[in-house]
DNA sequence: CGTGGAGTTGAATACGATCAACACCGGTGG
DNA sequence: CCACCGGTGTTGATCGTATTCAACTCCACG
């Protein structure tokens, strides 16, 4: 007899992150999944808007999401990209209870799982040790945001994209050069620049 | 009889700030109290070094603590100000074990508990929702980052420094502005400028 | 086709950095 | 007590990097 299994399904995606990065495990996974919903979204759907008010995460099994701010000029300047295998969430909202910081939209046609609440708190419960995961999640958090004002502070544009490309290769070729300029704190004119140097370098 | 209380013990105000903002009481303190250590440290004093490694996290129970990097021209960046009531320790080296990202110095003569890991795993053990003080740590952290990281991204060197101002109004006339220049990411010069340009908009 | 967004390039501009000079303390030692 | 010194902050002149505004090419997509 011979399975057939083109792809998995959103869901199914989920529970392999689990297994694979926390101690959560089938059947405790299967407890849990009540509390979780899945869902398709196109490109350009935007998920949260700043000010307003959310009480869910989401994991992204396909597609792109990204996390961003819009100042007085009506500019974008991007927080976060969350491509597969990734958390995107609006912290202020879903864990202080207060208005949303950033806004999410989608840049990829995307399958992500909403993580509720409910989730979060029933997932500690069912495994005492998924607090210990989610702990590690934050201090990794901490951990880049560091880096990236430790950049900001210190870095020039070209180092910036250096090492924006060195993190995130596999981005770097799907993501608009207005979206990396965007992250990287610079206008999509300068990194057009900031390229066409590196790549002058590079040919020498 | 009379009672004088002078000042509180460097120990003291920590127990202090334990029972006003996490669950740990009097008693359980004092089942901890052997895993914490109190120093006293003049100003210059350099208590962590970039590349070096650590296990312990500090609590400044008065004075100034830094932390900072150096960039490839010996320049200082500013990662965060520890005054009073503050903790302050390089996630890198404590919590994953590798090299330290940042340094920390002593700008103000400081009196300081140091956190061991015993102190924290102990500290779980002992009370049980201590964990979930930490965790709302954490949190704030990273909204205060987040929050940071969208200052550098849109905002111009007038703005954050107002904004530095308005979130440490204290902190501002204690620190020398090489300090929150270096915090802001703009020269000593740059803030001074700011500074004028803000004097003469204001006396208008 | 043709339309609109993405990316590139050029010219002018603005903002902050750099370099240098100087005033102003606060502390130290003769 | 005063002279000196080093660090801080200010100001000016100049420089450099990134921004702005505009024009143009190139595709992808309807």
């Amino acid at each position: 007899m011979l399975t057939f299994k083109l792809h998995n399904s959103t869901m199914q995606v989920f529970q392999d992150y689990l297994q694979q990065h926390t101690p959560i495990k089938k059947e405790q996974f299967q407890l849990l999944k009540h509390t979780l919903l899945e869902k398709k979204y196109d490109k350009g759907k935007i998920l949260l808007t700043e000010g307003g008010k959310t009480d869910v995460n989401y994991f992204v099994c396909s597609g792109l999401l990204r996390a961003y701010t819009l100042d007085v000029h009506g500019k974008e300047h991007t927080i976060q990209f969350a491509p597969e295998n990734w958390w995107i969430g609006d912290r202020n909202s879903t864990y202080f209870n207060e208005p949303a910081a950033f806004n999410i939209d989608v840049l990829e046609e995307s399958e992500v799982v909403i993580i509720t609440k409910d989730f979060m708190e029933l997932a500690q419960h069912v495994c005492l040790d998924f607090a210990k995961y989610n702990i590690h999640l934050l201090h990794n958090t901490i951990r880049h945001m560091q880096r990236r004002i430790n950049l900001l502070l210190a870095a020039t544009a070209e180092e910036r994209y250096l090492d924006f490309v060195h993190l995130y290769p596999k981005l770097t070729l799907r993501i608009s050069q207005i979206m990396i300029a965007s992250y990287l704190g610079i206008t999509p004119e300068s990194l057009s620049r900031v390229r066409k140097e590196l790549a002058k370098k590079h040919s020498k």
